[in-house]
DNA sequence: GTTGAAAATATTAATAT
DNA sequence: ATATTAATATTTTCAAC
């Protein structure tokens, strides 16, 4: 992981479809060592994959809110994972030290479909409680920087 | 929007790598037909970008919080979004409804580099207080669903 | 929407630094 | 080890239907 291969991430995170030959160029290397530069990133699993990023409101995803999950047990085990996991508008679900056990991002249709949600989420084992943030505009979401520091 | 798009926009989610021939196979059309379907999925900006999924412990952003930041005038403005997006570490940003004025993620390498982020959030116009939510494992993070629901 | 052919690109191999 | 160049194999892309 030197200069070249973050300089190669933020070029794939910007664009992945271009060319080897094109991406050697941000940084002076021929198609064929970019090639396997890249390669050795997916095999060494810092490229976890390659995806498209699609406009959530597009697939009637257009609400989003973040839910602090209060629970009387401890949450961090695979059983709440799979469950969370059952949910599709679940798109993010971390366990967290602070006012509550879990934090999940949710994106929905409708402030309705997010409050049927909710009863999902409390129908979890051990959930007796839950915290709703909704989010009202996004200023951005973007890739990790790739960059030291 | 039908049905062929959504289960071409789930595979391409799954893996944008595959060719025009194998992506079509999954919905039974020709590599010429899931071509021209998915040029359309990008011109219409259902599919923002192609893009790499970059693991973040790999590139030295293993630590990840959400903050919620409190302030003393409106920040659902331009200037705080600039703001915002200068800080590297800083992957989302939220103007939301509920206990704060904004929700920013974080990623950063350690919790010393949190703190110093937390230092930088303090120094925007307007702020007020920060509450910060640690994440200590991430379940999952996957993109929105597809599917209708 | 299909098929098929041309152009571009990915991928592998041989070789050099 | 990692690069370059050159070959071959795939794939994209764009016609004509």
């Amino acid at each position: 992981m030197d200069e070249v291969d973050r300089t190669l991430l933020a070029e794939l995170q910007r664009d992945a479809t271009q060319a080897y030959a094109a991406l050697g160029q941000a940084v002076g290397l021929s198609a064929g060592a970019t090639h396997e530069r890249v390669r050795k990133l997916r095999e060494q699993g810092v490229i976890r994959r390659t995806t498209v990023d699609v406009d959530p409101a597009a697939v009637g995803r257009g609400v989003m809110a973040f839910v602090l999950v209060e629970a009387n047990a401890w949450m961090g085990d695979s059983p709440t994972k799979t469950a969370l996991e059952e949910l599709p508008e679940v798109v993010e679900a971390h366990v967290i030290a602070g006012p509550a056990s879990l934090l999940v991002k949710v994106r929905t249709s409708t402030t309705e479909e997010l409050q049927a949600s909710l009863r999902r989420l409390f129908a979890i084992e051990g959930v007796t409680g839950t915290q709703t943030i909704v989010v009202l505009e996004s200023f951005f979401e973007r890739p990790v920087d790739v960059r030291p520091g």
